[in-house]
DNA sequence: ACATCGATCTACT
DNA sequence: GTAGATCGATGTA
């Protein structure tokens, strides 16, 4: 399957609800062309952020950092963390609400090779198990932020895949808000970040 | 200016 | 299970 038999997810989408965007999002495949190759993988693991929730980035206020999570529905906000980490969103909600959906684990599907020599594993269940694993085994980071999934190099596209069971979770890694059940994933998919 | 800490991951015990 | 890596953004002074 290759990116060009598909669609981006159209701006509508990232205009519903941010939890529901969170769930509806599983399943879809995130592909990243680079000079090295395409790089693709189904979505199975994503939380919701949304602007009245304290754990959320823009909760307090646009800031020179989350400043894309306030533009228009349908791009990416890509951080920087932990000094050596990123992690990417898809940005939810009208241009001026801060929310997002993040991205935290994908199944691989093409360009493992690549994935592989970006990661140094080559098992296939830690290639993109997880926010920070997910962003490097893609090559995404400060050039990816803000560009438009709906048509760029960095895209979210429906294959026709559709996703069994929905696991609903509490939010991994956070202290606010800890028990808002905003984490989704696909049930007993081993590519998850943890069950 | 300075101190704190994080939507993480790896390695080690 | 716990510690260490590593640094930019943020808040306080």
């Amino acid at each position: 399957m290759s990116c060009t038999d598909c669609r981006p997810l159209p701006r509508e989408f990232y205009l519903q609800d941010t939890v529901r965007a969170a769930r509806s999002i599983l399943g879809k495949v995130l592909v990243h062309r680079t000079e090295d190759g395409v790089l693709s993988g189904r979505i199975v693991e994503a939380e919701a952020y949304t602007s009245n929730d304290p754990s959320c980035h823009a909760c307090k206020g646009m800031t020179k950092r989350n400043a894309p999570m306030f533009g228009p529905p349908g791009h990416a906000y890509v951080y920087f963390t932990y000094g050596m980490y990123h992690c990417f969103n898809a940005v939810t909600a009208p241009e001026g609400v801060g929310e997002a959906v993040l991205i935290r684990a994908v199944e691989p599907l093409e360009g493992i090779d690549l994935m592989i020599r970006n990661r140094g594993t080559d098992v296939l269940t830690n290639l993109a198990s997880g926010p920070g694993k997910l962003c490097m085994a893609f090559g995404l980071g400060r050039e990816q932020n803000t560009l438009d999934l709906t048509g760029s190099d960095l895209m979210i596209v429906d294959d026709g895949f559709v996703p069994g069971e929905i696991v609903t979770s509490t939010r991994i890694g956070i202290r606010l808000a800890a028990d808002y059940p905003w984490r989704f994933y696909l049930r007993g998919n081993p590519h998850v970040s943890r069950k």
